[in-house]
RNA sequence: GUAGCUGUAGCUCAGUUGGUUAGAGCACUGGAUUGUGGUUCCAGGGGUCGGGGGUUCAAAUCCCCUCAGUUACCCCA
């Protein structure tokens, strides 16, 4: 049969995984800095915790797991009949792989709360499943990255966050723009033209899509989605304030309470990072909107200046997410790195450091049966000598031993035949060089050993 | 769900208006080279041309169906 995976799922091999650690490991670093702990929960929830969580697109999105046993034995004949999936879905499959790490992490504090203390830090980075349709960027399988804080309204948290992907981008060597908006803001805007609740968000998805089609694309699609052609053109007018002072002046004028809100709550964030400057350009950005999902009050993005790459960061602040679960009153705000974008963008850009791949140190070649038993105890030497190597394990030719040791990119080689076990000097080699010296063992374990290197 | 593009060796891909036995590079195996790789040279193995049907004297090539991958839309990291 020819081997396949599934649809928008990868394999990684040794190099690509040592890659995504690298990227994996500055995010866990910097989390850990800031004072955020890590979970971790199930790969699979009750598909009663998920469905109904991302509205009806994210329902189809979701991967169901059939039932073990006679799944079928609940399903009526009629129903059945019907073919109506929708219907037998609940009665078939009663969990399914998470869509996101945002509503487990909800779930998990209402159960743990009593563990808990408030303000909950947290970070975690674990795989999540979509069943989307991949295209370029996007998969069935991916990793998210994220931090929240749960239990505190305070906008301490989001001047941290900034500073957190402020950090995280620097260590990466990724120039990004951080934008920032607030949920409040476009309320205000919605407000201030008269467009009602019932249209709030046909202007926030079409006022979202502003730097991808364009400001008269955004106007149709505000009118195509049922919003009067006045006032889709003054939501546009009001786009093009580009600051704070601006906006908060217009806001005054049309006397938006929330507005003026959101207004006050963008310029704390910036008062508490006023004496803490940030490598990276901090933007904001009126027309950000993030779609239309639980988000009520701060809300980013982040884009890389170099690469045309869409967002690499999302997050935002949600004042009632541990609701649904039966927690009321716990504000949280959090954010998500969008780990493959990241790596798509270091590969592209050759931002990856040397030497990130690791492999053995060194890599014992010999030429016949005796000098192999030779090699496995200078190899059990090495190895409790704390130095990582590894034998080839027949003594064939040469040249194909070398060749190996080359393909895994292995720096030493040590060489053992018949002069090597008559004078105990072992031969060693520099792949990179070609210089070979000989030394006896406990020297070859000296050049060796980590602390050295 | 809708549309475009692509399926040829393990991998990346050539293959002319349909025409004899379908090719290259890389990888692999053996040899030149009985103690030395990353840079040589020679030879070799490997193919249901995604699958099925049709047109034709003749199909990798043209037509239909189907499957898979991929890109875009919707949505999203």
């Amino acid at each position: 049969m020819k081997p396949r995976i599934p649809q928008g799922t990868r394999d990684f091999t040794p190099q690509q995984i040592a890659k995504r650690n690298y990227i994996f490991e500055i995010i866990k670093e910097v989390y850990e800095l800031y004072g955020f702990r890590p979970i971790e929960t199930p790969t699979m929830e009750l598909l009663s915790t998920l469905t109904g969580k991302y509205g009806e697109e994210g329902d189809k999105l979701l991967f169901k797991i059939l039932n073990n046993g006679d799944f079928l034995k609940d399903v009526s004949p009629e129903l059945l009949a019907e073919k109506k999936s929708a219907a037998i879905i609940p009665k078939i499959a009663k969990r399914g792989l998470r869509y996101d790490l945002t509503v487990p992490f909800a779930r998990f504090v209402v159960m743990n709360q009593n563990a808990l203390s408030f303000p909950f830090k947290r970070y975690q980075i674990q795989p999540v499943w979509r069943a989307d349709r991949p295209q370029k960027g996007r998969y069935r399988e991916f990793y998210q990255c994220d931090a929240d804080v749960i239990g505190s309204k305070s906008l301490l948290y989001e001047a941290e966050l900034i500073q957190i992907i402020d950090e995280v981008f620097k260590r990466l060597n990724i120039k990004v723009t951080i934008h920032i908006n607030n949920r409040k803001i476009l309320a205000g805007i919605a407000e201030a033209t008269g467009i009602g609740a019932e249209h709030f968000v046909d202007m926030t998805v079409a006022i979202d899509k502003l730097d991808k089609i364009g400001a008269e694309k955004v106007m149709e699609e505000m009118v195509r989605r049922g919003i009067a052609a006045p006032k889709a053109e003054q939501v546009m007018g009001l786009l093009e304030i580009d600051s704070i002072e601006q906006l908060a002046a217009k806001m005054d004028d049309v006397g938006s309470e929330s507005g003026l809100n959101g207004v006050e709550k963008l310029q704390t964030i910036w008062r508490f990072l006023e004496h803490s400057p940030l490598t990276n350009y901090l933007k904001f950005d009126i027309a950000l909107a993030r779609g239309l999902n639980y988000y009520t009050g701060t809300i980013f993005e982040v884009t890389a200046n170099d690469v045309e790459m869409g967002s690499i960061l999302g997050g935002g602040r949600y004042d009632d997410l541990t609701g649904i679960f039966g927690l009321k009153n716990m504000s949280g705000v959090g954010i998500s790195f969008g780990a493959e974008r990241i790596y798509d963008i270091m590969e592209a850009g050759s931002l990856f450091p040397e030497g990130i791949v690791h492999d053995v140190q060194a890599l014992i070649v010999t030429f016949d049966d005796l000098a192999l038993d030779y090699g496995f105890g200078i190899l059990t030497a090495l190895r409790k000598a704390g130095i990582a190597a590894d034998i080839y394990p027949e003594p064939v030719k040469m040249k194909k031993q070398m060749k190996y040791a080359n393909a895994r990119a292995i720096p030493f080689v040590i060489v053992i035949g018949d002069n090597e076990m008559k004078t105990g000097e072992l031969v060693l080699k520099n792949m990179e060089t070609g210089v070979q010296q000989t030394l006896f063992l406990e020297d070859l374990l000296t050049v060796l050993s980590p602390s050295q290197t």
